[in-house]
DNA sequence: AACGTGCACAACCGCCTGTCA
DNA sequence: CTGACAGGCGGTTGTGCACGT
């Protein structure tokens, strides 16, 4: 089981690509475009699968990708996204022009999820982690150490989601229900408020609130929320790769899960903090050495005269 | 300086879905 | 309708680098 057919067919190369066949992939879609894949690597010279040209150049050679770190905002989207439509990536992705599914979920499994982990909120169903010994004192957020470790953060029930433009959710014409906007609703206003270009990367938490990001109308930055406020949701939403599947079926989606993450967005640092980002760096090393490249500057120009080959 | 550990990222694996004969 | 095939997707693994001891 397991294989394609293409990868039977003969002794096929695996592992990193070399410089050499990143530029036979290259090469060949720029002139041909990439047609059927499974005929790629032939047609190129490749002793590669097919599926394994289309990963390559999806995920790494398409002179359309913005490569190096993301930003404070495309993290953010991606959070939101994700608590609305789960671990599909290649959807979330859509909505991040430039970046691949392969980069989000990367990002996500070891960057974002942990910081969610430490924040005390399940990246998998965006609810605040179980408490352990169940006392229920949740420590507030009173204090700008705190703001890192927001665990327990509760939402009252009975907060209203409220749009950032000043427009709460049970006025609009999405959704007659206060708190059960669908599924499309809440995608749509998170793209609709991520189009503004604004350049988010500040450190300040004050900051996020110049963010079009939907959040709550109580002042939880501050620290008000108490230990009293109500579970958001008695039954946690399981984002199971076949539950959010199912959303496509069923359109209604509990927003519950919401809060929990936008309050988190609202006043924690950013999830990488500063500029000394992970990807930061490391892919342009990596790229040097591997593309045997001069050092360029971010934007991913090695590629540009690639793209200017394409159309 | 050497070693161990953790992290980030690229790539593979296996399954699912859509298309077509 | 059914089976074969290709493409697509998400989970997982492998590799190399950075950093700490």
């Amino acid at each position: 089981m397991g294989g394609h057919s293409c990868c039977y067919k003969q002794k096929l190369r695996k592992g990193l690509w070399s410089p050499d066949e990143d530029e036979k992939l290259i090469k060949h879609i720029s002139k041909h475009g990439h047609g059927c894949w499974s005929s790629v690597p032939k047609q190129a010279g490749l002793q590669r699968c097919g599926k394994s040209c289309r990963l390559r150049w999806i995920n790494y050679l398409r002179p359309d990708l913005k490569r190096g770190t993301f930003s404070q905002q495309e993290e953010d989207l991606i959070i939101q996204l994700h608590a609305v439509l789960g671990n599909r990536w290649s959807k979330i992705a859509v909505h991040l022009p430039g970046r691949t599914d392969n980069e989000i979920k990367n990002l996500w499994n070891s960057c974002i999820k942990k910081k969610l982990r430490q924040r005390g909120i399940d990246p998998i169903t965006h609810e605040p982690l179980a408490e352990v010994d169940g006392s229920g004192d949740k420590a507030p957020i009173n204090s700008e150490k705190n703001n890192s470790g927001s665990s327990g953060l509760q939402i009252p029930a009975n907060a209203k989601l409220t749009m950032h433009v000043g427009k709460s959710v049970d006025e609009s014409t999405a959704s007659k229900s206060s708190s059960t906007p669908t599924k499309e609703f809440l995608l749509d206003q998170l793209l609709a408020t991520h189009e503004s270009p604004s350049t988010c990367r500040s450190s300040n938490p004050t900051s996020y609130f110049s963010l079009p990001l939907l959040s709550f109308a109580p002042d939880y930055t501050r620290g008000q929320i108490t230990s009293a406020a109500p579970p958001i949701s008695s039954k946690p939403l399981l984002w199971s790769n076949q539950t959010a599947r199912q959303l496509d079926a069923n359109p209604e989606l509990s927003c519950n899960a919401m809060p929990n993450i936008l309050s988190t967005l609202a006043v924690d640092p950013p999830i990488c903090e500063g500029g000394d980002s992970v990807s930061n760096c490391t892919w342009h090393k990596t790229r040097q050495l591997q593309r045997q490249l001069p050092p360029s500057d971010t934007s991913g120009n090695d590629f540009q005269s690639v793209s200017a080959g394409f159309e």
